[in-house]
DNA sequence: GATTTAGTGGACGAACTAGTTAGTTCTTAC
DNA sequence: GTAAGAACTAACTAGTTCGTCCACTAAATC
């Protein structure tokens, strides 16, 4: 029972709750994204945009589920952070556990989304893995939200992926490309080792998620910040040459 | 208030409780750990340990928060699985909170007594790097509750480990055998790259951690285990075959 | 303009959870 | 043998947390 002064009747305050509440929807809403989701021309922003609800719950969790983990997440902290409450976020998705699935859904959307745009085919092989290692370290380095809630959901060991539909089927499209620059590296011979494209993926993977995962506890061991401005260009130099030297070595 | 049962003041049930409680000391405590933490020769088990009893709740507690994460573990549930009850956790370590620094500690301790063990400087440098590098990737292969606890302090942004004394100072005796070997290297000829021992440690740890770790998230999108025994030593190999192409390339 | 339906708000409650209280029993030093 | 203190226990408390109830309002439909 917090608030023993809104309880107690208070005329004042309680009025001016119950007034329509200086709406002004999108203020607290889209904290960055700015406009964009909606069609903001046609008519007078709606009061009610069940979208719009959805998509700030979504945002609010995302940030609320990567700080605190699963379980360390409240759904009250999560609704008093939207601009709607609690009731909407069981209104719109069912529950806590949903909610951290849909959250989830939505992190993997944005990396396929980023990986669509990856274009390194008119580049040689060797310049081609490289840059595709660097875009990869480009992308998890200013995403660490989205490597945090991956973390936090193997230490469930992803019993939320698997059981949400369609995660294993939408095959990543970065593993047919990994595949098509092997296959021309092997073909001129600058690659001379044949690897499979998911183990280089993960190669490249292990490097790119320990540095930001991982970057904590190794700061609180080796007395080294890993994610430094300094030492980004070096690490990511060093990931290019640690790809490149294993598969053109012999 | 839970079991109105107990509470009701049923006569057999209380005193069966009050009873000695068939005491089996070592029975629940180390759960695999076997005998060796205690001179048992040295007269009758005694009936009260506080080493035993803080040893038992810390591998108890170690299980349930690598398995649950630090929110998601539960007091209640730690004491229930020790072979005392709750009170006693707060009697020996205080909260919960030191619980988990306590149990991180422990780990670390573990793993620093594994490195010290290590012994490659017999090797060619070529050999005693694939060699450390595949020592470490076997004692995280077999250590995944210590994965798993790094990766839940990293979560709360090593705040714990950063708090407790005694951490940073303690440099890793791997950073120093890495720098030896890497030194033999470079005046042998064998490594042509002027590499930083910490970096090299950074590089050998990511792909040994990503493996265990990240399994769960990777074979529900890829679905390829990592873990698999079938794999292991292909990932072993190819751990090493990459180290030490890093180090020997141009 | 009336009716229906999607969307909303805030208070409430049952179950849970970290931590405490008040007391008992075993061990050891003398 | 016994007193002091260490080791231990069951039951309790205060506060939290997920989820729901019910009354209500804006928008869509007829």
């Amino acid at each position: 029972m917090p608030r023993a002064q809104d309880v107690a009747g208070d005329g004042r305050t309680r009025r001016k709750a119950a007034t329509p509440r200086a709406r002004n929807p999108r203020a607290a809403a889209d904290g960055g994204k700015a406009a964009g989701s909606k069609p903001q021309g046609a008519g007078p922003a709606r009061q009610r945009d069940a979208e719009q609800t959805r998509a700030d719950i979504l945002e609010v969790a995302s940030r609320e589920f990567a700080e605190q983990g699963y379980a360390g997440a409240r759904v009250d902290q999560i609704a008093e952070r939207t601009r709607t409450t609690k009731r909407m976020i069981y209104y719109y998705f069912g529950g806590k556990e949903q909610l951290w699935i849909a959250v989830l859904e939505r992190a993997y959307a944005g990396i396929r989304a980023a990986e669509q745009d990856i274009d390194v085919e008119h580049l040689d092989p060797v310049s081609a893995i490289r840059r595709l290692a660097e875009l990869t370290f480009d992308h998890h380095d200013s995403h660490p939200d989205f490597i945090r809630l991956v973390s936090i959901e193997n230490i469930h060991r992803a019993e939320h992926l698997e059981r949400s539909p369609g995660f294993a089927s939408l095959n990543s499209p970065v593993i047919d490309l990994i595949a098509r620059i092997l296959a021309r590296g092997r073909e001129s011979g600058a690659f001379r080792r044949q690897v499979d494209p998911l183990d280089l993926h993960m190669l490249i993977s292990s490097y790119c998620v320990f540095r930001v995962a991982n970057r904590y506890t190794f700061r609180a061991i080796f007395d080294r910040d890993l994610g430094s401005r300094d030492r980004r260009e070096h690490y990511r130099t060093m990931l290019g040459d640690t790809v490149v030297a294993y598969l053109t070595a012999e």
